[in-house]
DNA sequence: AGTATCATGTAAGAGGTTACATGATTTT
DNA sequence: AAAATCATGTAACCTCTTACATGATACT
């Protein structure tokens, strides 16, 4: 069984928990803000509101107010709400880490309007965890195999290494952004 | 027309210009080496390599010298090769930097071995480039609207820009790597 | 004889890509 | 009247995902 929400779908109902939004919106934000990771494509967006209207994730009324062509504006239903907090509630696994990075930062950037600035500080220690474990098998590779790879190759690897390096360094900022509180453990 | 080779398709090349493999060799540098963003699942390489070579650019023969099952092994056929190169030799574009960090690692992985040393420092000026016509971008994206956008939205942002900026400082170690020479201009 | 390992493949389904089609309204 | 902009959608195609099927050899 796939996932039955594409990261695509994801993002739309994250922009659609902040307000209502026409498919031409959506096109809108995905081709003028940083969000262009997604395709801004009409082939895409317009059969993804329609899965998740589908589902019963969001509804989508036609307006004719404004005085050009009609646009169908959708909106967050309770069940598109639970299921993306659900999502939001996800553990931050090791396969999420390595083949999904984008993924784990769209997760975050919604977190705080979905489900809170503590699950968004508990869901940045997770990661930071995640990275404490990969990181070493990362640099460990690279000392064991390094040696022989082509330096194009050590070089690229470094980087990959470097991108994770930053984002440990960030977790630590992004946690200190959030202050001390926020469900950590606190012996005696 | 889509691109007539996936990324899969490109790393499975880029791993036949060093050494001839089979599908299971494959599967087994996924599961085991940071090549690990790519699945191992054999839904995807079995059918890659056969389109693979439909169009000619790999050649397999099946093997049975060793003890086991028979094994198919591939090697890049000149076609191949030829279309790896090119693939290679492809310009360093934004739509690459902002939706396919990824493919440009790929490739600059296998650069030195596919089209030499030179043509590798000349891809990290490019991508240096292309970095500096982005961050500024981005940063100020953040300036003009981070002050509107809940915390974890603009730390996700700023670890976007965080990762761009930790590439931009790999690219100058890197190229450093490769010595000053490599085809740069210099004047008088 | 049974199980683990080596090894290759196929089938169904989902979601993206590119390209095309279309329609209403405002501006020139 | 033509062109630009706003706005929604469909069709063909491709590749990946998950799950299943299978077969040969080595080890116990």
């Amino acid at each position: 069984m796939p996932p039955d929400i594409s990261l695509l779908g994801r993002a739309l109902l994250g922009l659609l928990m902040d307000e209502p939004l026409s498919g031409y919106d959506i096109r809108g934000i995905f081709t003028q803000t940083p969000l262009a990771t997604f395709s801004d494509s009409p082939g895409a967006i317009y059969p993804a509101l329609a899965r998740l209207e589908g589902a019963g994730f969001i509804r989508g009324r036609v307006e004719r107010s404004a005085g050009l062509r009609q646009r169908k504006v959708f909106q967050l239903t309770p069940a598109g709400r639970a299921a993306f907090q659900a999502w939001l509630r996800a553990p931050v696994t090791r396969d999420a880490l390595v083949r999904d990075t984008e993924e784990l930062m769209l997760r975050f950037s919604f977190m705080d309007r979905g489900i809170g600035k503590d699950a968004s500080a508990a869901f940045l220690r997770a990661l930071q965890q995640e990275l404490h474990g990969y990181l070493p098998e990362l640099k460990s590779h690279l000392e064991a195999h390094g040696a022989k790879m082509p330096l194009s190759g050590r070089l690229a690897l470094e980087s990959g290494i470097r991108a994770y390096d930053a984002m440990l360094d960030w977790t630590k900022d992004a946690l200190a952004a959030y202050g001390t509180r926020g469900g950590a453990r606190r012996k005696t």
